[in-house]
This record gives C-alpha cells, sequence and structure tokens, in this order.
DNA sequence: GTTCTATATTGTAATATTGCAATATACAAA
DNA sequence: TTTGTATATTGCAATATTACAATATAGAAC
C-alpha cells in the first residue's frame, strides 16, 4: 500500500532506515559529497554543480535536513548547508558496529 | 516524475544510492539486524520474527539480494541467506572516510 | 521605493514503493 | 502420488517519491 508500517519496528531501527534512506538517491550522494568537497558552508552553486532544476535541489536539501545529514539555514542570499558530522558518525559506527560482529562470527556459509 | 537521473551521476554515486536505499527501510533494517543476531544462514523464521506477511518479507529480501546486502539461495525446504560482508564494509569505508575528513577539516560554520 | 539574485514553496504529472491476498513453485515426507 | 511446508511470484490498491514549471519569498544593491 506504499505506507510504511514504522509503529512495529524499534526507534533505533527507524532511525538507521530514515538515515539511509535521505541516503539513497544519487543526486543526495551527489550533494553530500560536493558539500564535503567544497569544504564550507556558503554553497550557493549546488545548483549549477548538479544536473538537476532548482527546486528539485532545494527538495534533495530539505531531506537530507529532515534527516539530520546536513545543517543550516539561509545566510543573506545564500544557503548555508554543511554536513552534520554526528549523523555520518551514527552511520559509521552502526555499520562498523555489523562488520566487527561479523568479523568475529565468520558464518560465511553462503 | 518519480523517475530518478541516475545516468547523471557517477556510477559510485549510483552504487552507494542503491545500497543505502535498500537500507532505507524499517524492515529491511530489522532483516539485517536478525541475520546478524541469528548468526547462521537458514533463516526460515524471519518470517515469525517481523509482525509483515510472507510475500512482503520475501519481497524484502529480494531487494536486499539485488543490492548485494545478502547472499544466498534456496536451500532445500528454507531460504539460506547471510549477510553479505563486502558490501557491508563498502559503506562502512565509505562513511569512516566522510568521517574522517571531516575531522580533519573541522569546518563547523553552521 | 525598485530591481536583481538566490532559495523555498506550491501544484502537478509520471513513476516507484509498500503491503498483502491469491496463487505458484519446489522440495520433503508419508 | 498425495500432502505438507516453505518460499517466490503475480496482481492490485494505497501511498510515496521524483522532477520541474510557475510562483512566492527575502535579502542585497541600487
Amino acid at each position: 500500500m506504499g505506507i510504511t508500517k514504522s509503529e512495529h519496528f524499534t526507534d533505533r531501527q527507524n532511525a538507521i532506515a530514515r538515515i539511509a534512506k535521505a541516503f539513497g538517491h544519487p543526486a543526495r550522494v551527489a550533494i553530500m559529497e560536493y558539500l564535503l568537497k567544497v569544504d564550507r558552508c556558503i554553497c550557493g552553486d549546488i545548483v549549477n554543480e548538479l544536473p538537476l532544476a532548482q527546486p528539485t535541489i532545494s527538495q534533495h536539501l530539505k531531506e537530507l535536513k529532515n534527516a539530520g545529514l546536513i545543517k543550516g539555514s539561509i545566510e543573506g542570499n545564500a544557503i548555508c548547508y554543511c554536513i552534520d558530522e554526528k549523523t555520518i558518525e551514527k552511520l559509521q559506527n552502526y555499520f562498523g558496529n555489523i562488520s566487527s560482529k561479523l568479523r568475529k562470527h565468520k558464518n560465511n556459509c553462503c
């Protein structure tokens, strides 16, 4: 039905899914990588960098912000957005944890 | 239009988005965590573990498999699925790389 | 004030996702 | 061969996502 039964899962599972979902679009991956590359906050040229219309990028930025992957706001006539390290660290820890558990158990049966 | 313009992005960006997207649903997060917890391959009881109908879980498993997050196949009368460590490592490396770059630059302006 | 520039919002069309009932498949056991 | 059990596939309805044109907003420059 297109509706996700999020109430049946733990807050933690929903939180990870939410962040991962925000990363689940190449345009948003590209935005994150661009923010990392330019290494500053005023990023008014995202629109020129990506092959998408301005409203589309604005929408993707909103989703990244809602997921906590970027933070910031308007500063004068430009956006002031940058990556929220805490959220990236959450992801890194989450996958790092899975990875180390897998290394420990080594259940390579498939 | 609901159609993603993946042709405009790099293969790497599309690859990360694809894996992240597969992780972007709490049911699939729950499946991955269950596979990690039981620490074995024959996982016929996923259906009993999750509050979703069998066809729905089958579909989620298919998507996880398409994204390379799990591997395996049918073994007799049970599924034999387990986590593909290589893909998890890819994610860990990707986010670890972003994290370390952020730590280096410390552009905390927002 | 007006104009310019940059970003956000709204509205809408096309497509994708989610979930499940019904059904199919496929092996196991009797 | 039939019956039982486990998983996959199909078909469909409800909802979500993606993209963009048009428009709104808001500060900057004049």
